[in-house]
DNA sequence: AGAGTCATGTCAATCGGTTGCCAACGAGAG
DNA sequence: CTCTCGTTGGCAACCGATTGACATGACTCT
């Protein structure tokens, strides 16, 4: 507004100052770079004025500890790799600051990836990454368990909503949320339904579709499976033909973005829901209570699951193996789209 | 599902391979470790036979250069950071995915941060970022001038949304849409709006006020400023009171997360939208289009920004001072949230 | 007074890769 | 046959911080 682009001015590019470093602090400390770096960072190994006067040169320098130049004898960088299948996946957005929360609070820097869908983004990512930080997050990967396996020879890794034999994995269990559906939709009387299932690589997709199949048996639900489906609003929308021709009364879909596109696709095709087709939705993504009707979801505790997963990272890092693992659960969330099916 | 936790397994914590170095790779290929560093990054400098040797052993031994170790003496770690003032904010969709198209490209590697929607934050997360970074991009910044001004002292920096004198900034010139939206207001028969603000340190609310006021003026139409308001759904709500008060017939939100908000207050006071009042946003957000009424808005083209970004924050790193500067311009996208104001 | 303890600070090696400078070598020119 | 020059590869210093080993000096105890 006021801010003309100005040629000539204060802290344009060019003339960069360099960073103070320990020997700067040392010189004009008149003590030697290995004191500094020991008032730094083992309190108590030096006398208590000498540290004062120490810290207070750096503070009057701006010193700051220059991450690379420690990482290297140490082998320990302080940050934690989070790569995510799609970072702007409405799913993620409690995760990520569940994880930010505790990450701060234990003093680590959080680098966030975005796999961007693709395994071999991921893969390469991961790799890129695995060099420069402590430890990895894995959440929802796309990558097969071989080479997940492979990663984690090199740096500790933690999975969230995948699991692979022999790796620490935080997983909510989908049962509780799943029942609940069920009872739900069997006590409104639907007799018939179908999964809208996510990618053939989403193992998360898998474990939704096996405990559905299980628990509708055990209630005399018929369902069916009708994918696999690309996870977004697109996807969710292209499956209405099939959702028709199955006739059933209701659909669980693989997430809330399909269960978001299907409503859509209904909406424009002249489908009542939830008279005509009740939808249920995984994840309570921002979004899901914005439409009309809103949709009725199984949520799961993501920030919790964030939270959890760092702690589970950091006691890998520091061996402290006191595994104590809470388990978490889904929760069904009851909003407008489902109703009765309509009498036919 | 079929996989039990297992105790004694594969890849399971504890004997972590150590990474191969240039000087495995020198050993067993029988030349010095300099030769082996050439023949990775210099093209031409060795022999092609010696070179193709070392390419082949490093294949072998699952060489990766050592971001950390190689930083250290050239001062560039190939790394370039991204802090969102909200990265779960989705106005950063695009932003974040332009911004990822570019790097990757470029053969660069982000780094995305997140600023939390605190200055605190932001300041701590920037400057404990710089050290590892060859430069920075600060979007949608919630610090003053000074501050950014000293960050960009040590690395290059770029804003966008934002501008600073003397520091390269991307901001999409919010006429164009905005003078669309005001045509299309005048021209339903609206003569008095409001324009609901975001939070006072926003420079982007800011230009977005100065600039509706300008235009409102010169089409005679009546125009008040609601605020300063948090920029989130609650903030819309919140703001339903006021915008009752002021009996404006339409209301321009600084974002579609306040106008999506305001749009439920006034669903829940049985305020008719768009009849009894319109509304329109900013950013064109994943939301936007899936109440109802969807909602009107003037979107920016974050997609192109944060490719415009990006690359000239890459010409800074490279002191190409080619600064092709393109400019964006806003959008505005009629939806169903504006209507003829109701004849009172 | 001499031996033993402890607190304090320094030396120098190290992490992995980069790069300026030099040495060795072979080829072509005179 | 010597001289020059370009090619190829090695030596060693350096980036900034960490850390084990050690020197110094003060203090205690007998």
């Amino acid at each position: 507004m006021t801010d003309p682009p100005d040629a000539r001015s204060p802290g344009a590019s060019g003339n960069r100052k360099p960073p103070a470093t320990i020997y700067d602090i040392a010189r004009t400390a008149g003590v030697s770079p290995s004191t500094v770096s020991r008032a730094l960072n083992k309190p108590g190994r030096i006398n208590a004025r000498t540290e004062r006067r120490i810290r207070d040169v750096a503070e009057e320098l701006g010193y700051r500890r220059n991450p690379m130049a420690g990482a290297l004898p140490t082998g320990r960088t302080g940050t934690i790799g989070l790569i995510v299948s799609d970072v702007t996946n409405p799913v993620y957005f409690d995760l990520i600051h569940g994880a930010e929360r505790v990450i701060a609070s234990e003093g680590h820097t959080l680098v966030l990836a975005d796999a961007q869908e693709s395994p071999d983004t991921e893969s390469e990512t991961a790799e890129r990454l695995l060099l420069s930080v402590d430890g990895l997050l894995l959440v929802g990967s796309r990558l097969d368990d071989a080479r997940i396996l492979e990663l984690a020879e090199h740096k500790p890794l933690v999975l969230v909503n995948r699991s692979v034999p022999g790796l620490p994995g935080i997983v909510p269990d989908p049962l509780p949320g799943i029942r609940k559906a069920l009872d739900h939709l069997a006590s409104l009387g639907h007799r018939s339904i179908a999964f809208l299932s996510g990618p053939a690589t989403s193992w998360m997709s898998g474990v939704r579709w096996e405990t559905l199949l299980d628990e509708a048996l055990r209630r005399d639900i018929g369902i069916v499976e009708i994918g696999p489906g690309i996870p977004t609003l697109e996807g969710g929308r292209q499956s209405l033909r099939r959702v028709r021709a199955a006739r059933v009364t209701a659909v669980v879909a693989y997430n809330d973005l399909m269960a978001i596109g299907l409503l859509q696709a209904a909406k424009a095709a002249d489908v009542d829901v939830p008279e005509d087709l009740s939808i249920i939705g995984f994840d309570d993504i921002f979004g899901s209570s914005l439409t009309t009707p809103t949709i009725t979801t199984i949520r799961s505790p993501l920030d919790r699951v964030g939270e959890t997963a760092i702690r589970r990272l950091i006691a890998e890092l520091d061996e402290d193996d006191h595994s104590a693992d809470v388990t978490l659960f889904t929760e069904f969330i009851e909003r407008e789209s489902t109703a009765p099916p309509r009498a036919r």
